[in-house]
DNA sequence: GTGGTCTAGACCACT
DNA sequence: GTGGTCTAGACCACC
């Protein structure tokens, strides 16, 4: 079996890097509110997965409340933008999170992770 | 293979993995500078490793600098503060290059993910 | 078999549900007593059943007295009042038994199940 | 493919159903906080469909918080009893709304219906 | 043995 | 053609 195109990963549920991917797709604006989704059988032809597999992810994410579906004319990004701007937010504050624990793995207190960061963003112009 | 003591991932090369445990012993200040490690066959059955896999790791941690064998006596932390601290600062600017990047994707330019790591840390006083 | 305008359900024989229907309509007096109803045809063809099913269903309820012919100018509902609120009765009492018993099913004795329903009205201000 | 011990319905999804009756099962206390459940395979066996089936409402039932999973040792009943009443008052509340709506199409408001309810249980004495 | 995941292939209702 | 459900059969990691 082929796992191309979106280089899964191994380790963590296929699924799981579906709802994640299809995640960033939304939050990051490249399917819009309202948009309409490819379909299932097509999504999983991209993803070179199973339609069952492709199917979990869009189940999750339905249940994130980031899409919905009409059972005949296909799956829709939601409209409501505050689903979408929290999903955002909550993915920003795991990142922060797993962020601040490796960083206090090898030695940095929070705080020092914050001025470690900070000189980082400054010294690069970011 | 078992999976003990040391949860090793199964993705990266086990050997690499090694070397960042012990890294993180040796920054972290579990090691000090100075101190003799345990034999090559004993890490090797703590970490429930092969012993020419821990070796490699070994090794790899002598190219760093951060141990240096004698080798008669063993094998010792390195006694130059200065490679310490300089790992130490290498591997924060790899977590913080790799989580500006993560919350790239996710929309945050680094001057929001700093603003967003500021307002995190503040929220929890931490 | 189409399933419009009266979305019948599939478990249950059309023509029962086809009567509960036809029931319904009379006991919340949609059609009035001595109403003439719409041609055996005429009902079959909104409901999208077959003509015999409906058929069927009027026998039925030419049984309980809520309807009756006359051989020559068609279908009436009864006059006879009592009829209608007996039956009216008949199906609540089908209802509250039916509500007791799921109640039960998951732990309400019947006065529980009074007092909740008392709360869940109260509450609401219906 | 026989379909008996749990006589299955044919109109909800299957897997819907088995989680009703698993949440019956539970809210009626005949498993008790803390008891481990059959496992899946024997589970899907006792009502006769595929495993993956009994599998999906076990993670319903996970999601709803009713039960958690041990990877290894099976799973259980959750040993948190709020849960286990939320669940009782919500599935009331379903009873109760849908009671109210039927009730209502026959033409009986609220208040009406909390009368005929009480009168029937005064009259047969429950 | 346990739960969990995945695939392959099928059927259904709705439009 | 769409989403949804179901089955059958397989593999994995864990203990």
């Amino acid at each position: 079996m082929m796992r191309l195109a979106w280089e899964l990963n191994g380790d963590t549920p296929i699924y799981l890097q579906l709802v994640e991917r299809l995640r960033q797709t939304i939050i990051t604006g490249q399917y819009l509110p309202g948009d309409k989704l490819p379909s299932v059988r097509e999504l999983a032809s991209i993803a070179a997965v199973n339609p069952n597999t492709m199917q979990k992810a869009l189940s999750e994410l339905e249940r994130l409340g980031l899409v919905y579906s009409n059972r005949t004319s296909g799956r829709f990004v939601t409209e409501d933008l505050n689903v979408i701007t929290h999903s955002k937010h909550s993915i920003a504050e795991e990142e922060i999170s797993r962020f601040l624990s490796r960083m206090s793995a090898i030695g940095y207190e929070p705080q020092e992770s914050l001025e470690q960061i900070n000189y980082y963003v400054k010294e690069r112009q970011l």
